[in-house]
DNA sequence: CAACCGACTGAAATCGATTGCAGTGAAGGG
DNA sequence: CCCTTCACTGCAATCGATTTCAGTCGGTTG
């Protein structure tokens, strides 16, 4: 292994010279810091990070723990946050939680011995008692919050986003918009529940509790959520669904109860995705900007370990995008 | 920060049994060990990983590079690798090169300064010469081959999934069979050509040059090739494409052309997905046994750390599943 | 000309965990 | 009763990079 000691007897010098030539260079003397710049390029010096990270306490490593990989939401998440963390020479220790606290509390306690210099969390149910283990880790919250106070959180305007696109429905005719909103003990659901019943409020339509369905945020569970919606005897004709994952069981189930989209039902979902582009008809969907947010987010963390002032909360806007899946009610009676 | 030293003073010993009681409880006296058991327990004590690795050399931490964590196929990779390594408890420290070898590189000079146990790396164009910035840590090669002499590889039949798809479709009356194939300096590309191949040959029908189109692996490069492809005089009656990115783009520009699947052209595609499972109509695809792949990987890696004799070569299989986007050329003509 | 200054460099301590070696006490054998 | 053996424990060195502190050496100033 070439270490920092190599380098230094090539160039002539100590080590601690060889040390600050390459990270202080205006403490040595010029025609040292070539020297020993010239001897770490042609041994590859490469510094250990372990070393490093031991002697300063922090390792230039930051940890990112998401829910699930496999979503294409995380998972453009993840990207936006390893674009940026690299960006800056930062390295990311990556893990999923899956949504299970259990496995959240594994990952931060694995992630607390690598003395990361900051964390990114999508939070879970139990991240606010979680993250005492990493307590004194600067740490943003990443697409929902955990509750915690004066966390920083990087998040979108659910509301705004579900009370257009809801009021999108509502400007079509409809008049019973069923929604299936995801888990209540996640920000992120509320929010956006919250949105479709503003957009109600605001057309002077009633909130009927039985319109709304709640769900784990896989595709099984909108599928089941569809289901049974749309099989109530007052069908609802339209149709907003709270999450990616779901969106995708429900226009399932959609298909299996041989109804017609946007001819019988009108569905919109939240987060846009290939999917949702490229399934016929193309899904109108609220997007969101989501490797900016992972970007933003890790900006934000990097500018908190740098000791900048920076605000709690930030929030990005959603946009409807309006595609095929929705049409006016009046087509439906046609 | 709790370090061995405080759980050591807590016991009432020095850090060096503290130590040995954690790690080697054979080497310690029964009561002593549960003294520090306990204290370690109370304290909440967790290694400092950073210290363990500087003094043995290497630290529970492998090192992952796929080359697009937004492709699913990737994903799912990595949340195969990452699952097993953690079982056994080690940390997966996971980098993308988006397929550039000079991504490629700087991740291998960031992970060589981790010390690293071990390596997992879907290899690109320069994976060969890139690889010599971590000789001599033990490597695994997955998805593709790099070429590397003695080199580990975790990979799937492509020949035969290729050649059992084409036969289908040769088997439904087509003649004219189109493939779009990857970039051919990547293994996988030039085995699913080759499959395509075999099955034209043991059905004795020519190989026709134009038929077949390259493609850089993205969604964009698919459509091209498609559009190209069936603007011929002789279009092609079904489609063979060898990724799954690059069929979307194909599925995208035969809608463009007001073609319908399976009535005016067949398609299958190389890699399962959702997307393939919920477009209509759902795609015949060959399916690969994806998070598998990744585990297998990943154990087969802890294996070669471990000093066990293992294959150097490790092929999964592949299989064809048959849904609604082939049909018998037949229908065509009718 | 002496005292001093400033720019630079090196010796050595340090971070926390592991481990070779030596030392301790008790048990057992002669 | 003494010596050896064994089980256990502690001291101190070690991993590699950083950083404090104490020089060293020209050059400058009063």
């Amino acid at each position: 292994m070439i270490g920092l000691f190599e380098v230094a007897q090539a160039a002539g010098v100590s080590p601690a010279t060889a040390s600050r030539a390459l990270h202080r260079p205006e403490l040595v003397a010029l025609r040292t810091r070539e020297r020993v710049e010239q001897a770490a390029q042609e041994l590859g010096y490469r510094p250990n990070v372990l070393a490093r990270g031991l002697r300063t306490r922090g390792s230039r490593t930051i940890g990112l723990i998401v829910t699930d990989i496999l979503n294409p939401f995380h998972a453009t998440l993840a990207k936006g946050v390893q674009d940026a963390a690299e960006a800056q020479g930062y390295t990311v220790l990556m893990f999923n939680s899956d949504e299970q606290p259990e496995k959240e509390r594994r990952a931060l306690e694995t992630l607390h011995g690598h003395l990361p210099q900051g964390l990114i969390v999508v939070p879970t149910a139990n991240t606010r008692e979680n993250l005492e283990i990493v307590a004194g880790v600067p740490t943003v919250e990443l697409d929902r919050a955990s509750g915690t106070e004066h966390a920083h959180t990087i998040m979108v305007d659910n509301v705004s986003g579900s009370r257009e696109a809801v009021a999108h429905l509502i400007g079509l005719g409809h008049r019973h918009i069923g929604m299936i909103a995801g888990q209540q003990d996640i920000t992120t659901a509320q929010e956006r529940l919250q949105g479709y019943r503003e957009a109600l409020e605001s057309a002077g339509l009633p909130y009927q509790d039985a319109l709304v369905l709640p769900g784990n945020h896989r595709e099984a569970d909108g599928r089941l959520a569809a289901l049974r919606l749309l099989s109530r005897r007052e069908r609802p004709t339209a149709l907003f669904v709270g999450n990616n994952e779901m969106t995708v069981g429900a226009v399932l189930a959609v298909r299996e109860l041989g109804l017609e989209i946007p001819g019988d039902l009108s569905v919109v979902g939240f987060d846009d995705s290939r999917w949702a582009q490229t399934m016929s008809p193309a899904l109108t969907v609220v997007s969101q900007p989501t490797y900016e947010l992972g970007q933003i987010a890790c900006q934000h963390l990097l500018g908190l370990i740098a000791g900048q002032p920076l605000p709690e909360s930030v929030r990005l806007p959603t946009r409807v995008i309006y595609r095929q899946s929705t049409a006016p009610v009046a087509a439906v009676r046609a």
